[in-house]
Parts: C-alpha cells; sequence; structure tokens
DNA sequence: GCGTTTTTGACAATCATTATCGTCTTCGCG
DNA sequence: CGCGAAGACGATAATGATTGTCAAAAACGC
C-alpha cells in the first residue's frame, strides 16, 4: 500500500494546519467546501483517520459523540475541556506519561499510549 | 424531580452488582431479558445515564464506539485497555488525581473531573 | 502516453443512542 | 385502602455520525 500525494490529502492537511483548536469531521469537510475545494465527505473521514494512525493529529471524544480532530503539533499534550463553552486549554503533565509508561509496563503491556481529557467549569462559565 | 424506585431499576442496579467487568448497554439489556425481566432498552439506557450522572457507576467510551458501563465501587481509578483482546486491568493513580484537579484549578476552572485510559497490547496478545 | 494501482466520492447501509408520547406505576395523603 | 398527580416505562420512530460499496477518476512508474 504505498500513500499516494493527493489534492485532497494536501487540502486536510493544509487546513488542520492553519485551524486552531478542535474541529469535527464535518466541520473540516464544511470549511473545505466553503473555500472551494471539491471534496467528499467520505474522504475527509478516510483522511482523518490516516492521519491519526499515523499520529499526526490528535483525536478527542467528547461526551457529545462527534470525534474532534487537530493537529498535533508539538509534543503530547492534553486538554482542559469546559463543559459549558467547549473552550479548551492545553496542559502538559510530564509527570503524567511516565506514570502511564511505567504502569502499562509494570502489567506488561507494550506499544502503550493514553488520552486523559479534565472537564470542569471555566471561569467565564461559572454561574 | 423525585426519583423513583421501580422495579426495572432495580434490576439494573442488582445485574450491575454481580457481573464484573465492562458491558455495553445493549449487553445489559441482553442480560435483563435472558432472566425473564420485563425491561426496554430505552429503560436500560435512561438507568445507566441516571446512575452515571450520580456518579455511581463508571463510563467508558473505547475506540469502538459503544459506550461501555461498569460499576464504581472502590473510589476512583483507571483502565488500562489491550488494544488485541480487550481486556482490562484497573489501576489506580492518586497521584494523578491531585495533578489534575491542581491543573484545572490553576486555570480557573471548578467542578473538575476527569477521564484516563491506556491503551496497550497485553502479554499474551503480543505477536 | 500507458497500464496498473490507489483514491475518490455519491449514495446507501449501519448502528448505537435519543426523542416521542400514550400507558402504566409509584407514592404521598386523606 | 383508594385517589390523583408526578414520574417512569417502553414500543417505535427518528437522529446522525460513521462506515461500506463500487464505478469512475487520478497518480505514479516506466
Amino acid at each position: 500500500m504505498i500513500v499516494r500525494n493527493t489534492r485532497q490529502r494536501s487540502a486536510v492537511s493544509a487546513l488542520l494546519a492553519e485551524v486552531e483548536g478542535f474541529h469535527s469531521a464535518q466541520d473540516l469537510h464544511a470549511m473545505l467546501r466553503n473555500r472551494g475545494e471539491r471534496i467528499g465527505l467520505t474522504t475527509v473521514y478516510r483522511t482523518l483517520q490516516g492521519l491519526a494512525d499515523a499520529g499526526e493529529i490528535d483525536v478527542m471524544r467528547p461526551p457529545g459523540g462527534e470525534h474532534l480532530y487537530r493537529r498535533c503539533s508539538e509534543g503530547h499534550h492534553h486538554h482542559l475541556v469546559c463543559r459549558a463553552c467547549g473552550r479548551t486549554v492545553e496542559v502538559a503533565g510530564p509527570a503524567v506519561e511516565t506514570w502511564a509508561d511505567r504502569v502499562a509496563a509494570q502489567h506488561g503491556f507494550t506499544d502503550v499510549s493514553h488520552t486523559l481529557e479534565i472537564f470542569g467549569t471555566c471561569p467565564t462559565c461559572a454561574p
């Protein structure tokens, strides 16, 4: 299976490179259509899945049900998400990374990855 | 909104009390029907949602897409999940709990909760 | 160019979850 | 014990994101 360079794949990558924050597949698809790209929803899903498998983007599964994708640039980090307004703050936790790896190793697990999300109510949304 | 005790609610709680590990809503519904309970799928979903809101059970959202529920007995813990066979190991990380709360507080977030899952390949599934 | 192989994308299918809404229970109170 | 209203139930339909299908189009090596 040789990966080929196509206009659509580039478009998705380019879009992810310039937008901030998380976006759903449908979001990204709509944006691409708005800027005149001719690309199918199916292709957006496939491309995002590919990028996620390759570790080039982050995937988040919020309680809402939609998958959110985001360019995962500088290393590994986690997210602090506001329950009310959806605002996200990046947080880094080196201690958590090593802890997770160590715990997994203790149980003999290999190829370890992890997801961590913190939910709360942000200052501006507090009643 | 007064919560009432119904046969169905008790049945779900009872089932969760005796089964091990995670089960999907549809799983639990099937089990209840098998043991002769007359209960609708809708009710199972509603009951599970209620229990989850009340913090009495754990919810996990694996990449597969189904929500998995589990009685969350002894305090807060996280899970180490095998990618291949789905086996789960409970892990506790007091340090992570406090870290998450602290980070959230630093950003002014309140009502903080978090989810953490570690994925890997368990020893028996390693090629 | 040419042929092969991958990718695309419109459309249909899937499937867990949620909404609807009429009927049935529960429970406080007399 | 019986009543009445507030909830709860549950069959069914609806929702909606994601995935499968497959013929047509594009990309790459030569």
